[in-house]
DNA sequence: TTGAAAGCGCTAACAT
DNA sequence: ATGTTAGCGCTTTCAA
């Protein structure tokens, strides 16, 4: 029944007027009359045209796409800060296109392959296997802040959670209270790369040298990764080691949450017994059984600085060597039941 | 330092044959001597060549894309949804590139334009905003695979979880283990569109029908949408009713988590005073307090069928119109806790 | 205010 | 086995 695809030069023809002109007309460019501009927008009409981004993009440079690299969507974190992202895109006359790396190595590098890449006018990648040789022979040629611990490269703008700041933060709260037996749920020694994990553990150990209380490694308990199933393992894990311990630390809320029902599992009161406290403040700690107190990354202001940093090379128009940026994002507390005495109910 | 975007004509001079051959190279065309393509693959190492898929696109009319439209990313489901059709996709050579609407009618639109949609070769869509009228209008020319309970067109294939089923299974098991005063969390009149609460709803109806029990109206309660935080203030407001209830379906795992909260801030017993069974099977359900008894919609099998769907188009060449597919996916019970006596410990 | 020409980088179709 | 020609649909440049 319809015919083929309707193109720029069917609208011409259909208007009485050169395809530059019709170009003009639909991307609001000056220099038409009133007159034209009427007959070919009534012809874009009728005939139901839609421009091919395609072509456009190969002949202007430009989609009007961002593209977000993230290594899964499995938590809260990836998925508000790509609406959070998406939100202030669209704001600007930008969209936001989430790809999934997978967290492997291959993943990231088919993601951030050049051909891959081009279709977008800008990149907010979160690293988590390339490293920076990778990054560099990458080639990637359009704008790109970089998200998350580790320090990739000095040619990218990095934007950053204060990982070690919030990690003592929650550490300090605990000791202040009185624990003296921190475990540190999902820890891992301070050496090697920087992660999550590293960062994070690094602040435990930097508060407790401020309080000069000693750690016992026996209470570093590492966990595969950081679900709700780990979480649950790792104090399984520490309990049957029969490790004696007032207080936890638990490396995101999401193995918090695991860690709170292994509490449960093995009798122990949270916070009579136990004080705990996550990372993250996923919007599930407040709901958990106690309500969960936890670490403020500010994830929302994080996404503002991204936009801004991202956009400001964007719209410039290249990439911008010259001044990079590193920003740190500031943590706070959030307090809940988990380390204070249980509300009456 | 580098020059300027290496291009294939690059290649060619380098390799000192036509772009013709280097093209036939690099797409692994057959045709082309041991000698020549081991020439042309040297100058695309030396020059650091990348096709442009743009460019390519443009010709060839193929992107290796598969769009994934989805209302949000909040809670699991489309994450997993997303991870498993990614998996798929990339074992036939595609890859999927997720994209949010909002759940807006606006953002939904925008989505399908044309102009968005065209460089995909295509679509999975759950739509919940717009209407049959406006999917035509879009005029998306790639094949689609519509999600979700909305029945819209009949021009598209179309891949559902089984609501009805699900919900009437969750009911009827309640009610085989004695309880008679089943509350409906964010339950909905049967009545208007079809849409995963209707639907579920109209199975707990069902369930009552075939048991001979009547339902309550009263414990019928909505919920603005189906967070945790929706079935914490959905159980208080049925609570603060006085409407006396021993089991409650929870429309949502999400929704179920708020609403064990909120039994154990009003000190009712899960299961003892009150049975609980959700919907999703959500990993998280399995360590709530008490674990989660739940529906599971095989989501899964639905990523396999959903993509099968699509390929089988895709691959065909054209949308190919004819034979429209609707396909519903089978639910069953998950049982956990919540709906039994709890285990010692 | 409007249009003609040229070409973005690639590939299908047809030579050779 | 390799090359030439044409053109995908749009926009930049320059001329009228």
């Amino acid at each position: 029944m319809m015919g083929g695809v309707v193109k720029m030069s069917d609208v011409a023809l259909e208007a009485g007027v050169s395809t530059m002109t019709v170009s003009n007309v639909i991307n609001g460019r000056p220099g038409a009359s009133d007159d034209t501009r009427a007959r070919v927008l009534d012809a874009v009409a009728r005939l139901g045209y839609r421009v091919n981004a395609t072509a456009r993009q190969l002949r202007a440079g430009r989609s009007g796409a961002i593209g977000l690299l993230v290594p899964h969507l499995d938590g809260p974190y990836y998925s508000h800060l790509a609406a959070r992202l998406d939100t202030l895109a669209q704001s600007r006359g930008y969209h936001v296109i989430i790809e999934r790396t997978g967290a492997s190595r291959e993943g990231e590098l088919a993601a951030i392959s050049a051909e891959r890449v081009r279709p977008y006018d800008g990149l907010v990648f979160s690293p988590v296997q390339i490293d920076t040789a990778d990054l560099r022979r990458a080639g990637i040629e359009v704008p790109v802040v970089l998200l998350g611990e580790r320090r990739l490269a000095g040619e990218f703008d990095h934007v950053m959670m204060d990982n070690v700041g919030g990690a003592e933060l929650a550490t300090s709260y605990m000791l202040e209270r009185g624990a003296r037996r921190i475990a540190l749920i999902g820890g891992r020694p301070d050496e090697g790369v920087d992660s999550m994990a590293t960062l994070r553990s690094r602040g435990y150990r930097n508060a407790h040298a401020k309080a000069g209380v000693p750690v016992d490694e026996r209470l570093v308990v590492d966990a595969a990764s950081f679900t709700t199933i780990d979480g649950h393992e790792a104090v399984m894990r520490l309990r049957r080691s029969g490790v004696p311990f007032d207080g936890a630390f638990v490396l995101t809320d999401a193995a918090a949450m695991g860690a709170l029902r292994a509490l449960a599992d093995v009798g122990l009161r949270v916070p009579d017994d136990v004080q705990v406290v996550g990372f993250d403040n996923d919007a599930e700690g407040e709901y958990l059984i106690p309500r969960l107190t936890t670490i403020d990354p500010d994830n929302d202001s994080m996404a503002e600085r991204i936009m801004e940093l991202l956009l400001r090379r964007v719209d410039a128009g290249e990439p911008g060597d010259g001044d990079v940026v590193e920003s740190v994002m500031s943590a706070r507390i959030v307090v809940r039941e988990s380390t204070l005495a249980r509300a009456p109910g």
